[in-house]
Order: C-alpha cells, then structure tokens, then sequence
DNA sequence: TCGATATTTCGAAAATATTCGAATGCCGGA
DNA sequence: TCCGGCATTCGAATATTTTCGAAATATCGA
C-alpha cells in the first residue's frame, strides 16, 4: 500500500494553505471536501485531464489541506479539518461560506 | 492628485484575494492594516528595496483588499474591511486570527 | 501472471510571479 | 520654476507554476 507525505499539524503554514486555496480548481475540490466525505480522485472531475487534477491534489496534500489514503486502486480524499480547525479557527467556514456567493467565479 | 484602479466590490473574487494573501510580505501588511487605521506606504517596511514593497501593494489593491489614496506626496493605504466583510464575512477575522499564532513563519 | 483500473510521475512548453536597480512621475515648498 | 521627498513604473533576470501527453506504478481479479 502506497503512503504519501502529509506535512504534520505544526508544518502546516498560513501562506501555503491560502497559496493552496487560491486556484479555482483547488478551491473547488476544498470546498466539495468541506461538505463532509471521502472522495475517490477519479469521482471529482471529468473533462481535465487526470495529471492536471493530480497535480492539484498534490498541492492540497503538501500544504496540509487534504489527507489521502489508499484503499485498493482508489485514492480517497478527505479535508484535514481537525488540523485545519485547530490551527486557524474559522477560516475553513470562512472559506466554504465565501464560495456559496457569486463571487467565486 | 493620482488615482489607482481599484475593483469595484463586485469585481472582487476569492481565488485572487486568497492568492493576494499567500506572500508573506503581503500578509503581513494585511495584518497591520486589519488592526486598524491608514499607513503610508513609506512607513510599513523598511530593509526591502522600494520598487519591491510598491510591487505588492499593487497586487494587494487589484485584488480588491486594499484602497490607495494620495494625500499630498504620501500615499496611504488602508484595508477595504467593509468590501470584504461584505463579500466574505468572517474571512478577515479568521486570517487574522491564524496569523496571531505561530504558523505564519 | 496477465489485463484492467486508478492514479501518479516525468518532462517539456508556456505562462506568471518575484525581485531589484534605474528611470520616471507627481506634488509641495522655497 | 527648480528641487527634494515619496512612491511608482520599467525592464530584465530568475524562479515558480500550470498544463498536458506519455510512461510508469500500484492494486485487484480472472
């Protein structure tokens, strides 16, 4: 079984996690996770290609955003709330409840 | 007097915004300004070259988080709190919140 | 062990960002 | 009108990021 590197709590760095946050396409993923829920990689977009969208995980992963494990051939995302929640209180509701208005784009 | 673009409140979007955020440098300008009050520009760093400081408070304006005005030959700098708060309430409180902590680097 | 499935890694091209010194622009006062 | 102070803009070097196809890796099931 494959293991990935995931940055402990105290690595993850305030400018990384926003750096991280602020493509769409990373953004977009965030907020799907922020909903609750393991994803597969494979479920969350069609239409790019996936080494686009893997290179995106990765950046999630390596900021301390997202946790990944390997169940099978599937890779399965989560968020790293707990991480996330203790380190910088309220930015992820910040964040999710910042998409839900237009100005996303 | 000079005038600088600023985006009006509905052009403002979170990708760039958190983007804006991620530079250190440009993060720790936002959270001088979030407490409170107009800077001149001169004023908020002093060891990094001009032209480099003048760089990142354009990035900072264009992306909606700061406004500009000139008052005679100093510019001052002040946080568009109520665009912000608007757009995306608990944003600013939540960045910073986590910047107070050790994890900024 | 072979093939199918799920996803990453590599490599390279194009785009974008950062940094700094030098040159420039704007404003007020002598 | 010329000068000095404050800050921006230009230009160029360097670095980083994004994107994608092709090749590689890992796992499962037949």
């Amino acid at each position: 079984m494959r293991t990935y590197y995931h940055p402990s709590r105290e690595d993850i760095a305030l400018p990384t996690v926003l750096y991280a946050l602020s493509d769409p396409i990373r953004l977009e993923i965030f907020t799907r996770l922020a909903h609750g829920g393991e994803y597969s990689c494979d479920s969350m977009f069609r239409g790019l290609p996936r080494s686009t969208i893997s290179h995106h995980y990765k950046v999630l992963r390596e900021a301390g955003i997202v946790r990944k494990r390997t169940v099978g051939t599937q890779h399965l995302l989560s968020l790293r709330r707990d991480d996330l929640d203790a380190l910088f209180p309220g930015l992820i509701d910040a964040v999710v409840g910042a998409t839900a208005g237009t100005a996303v784009r």
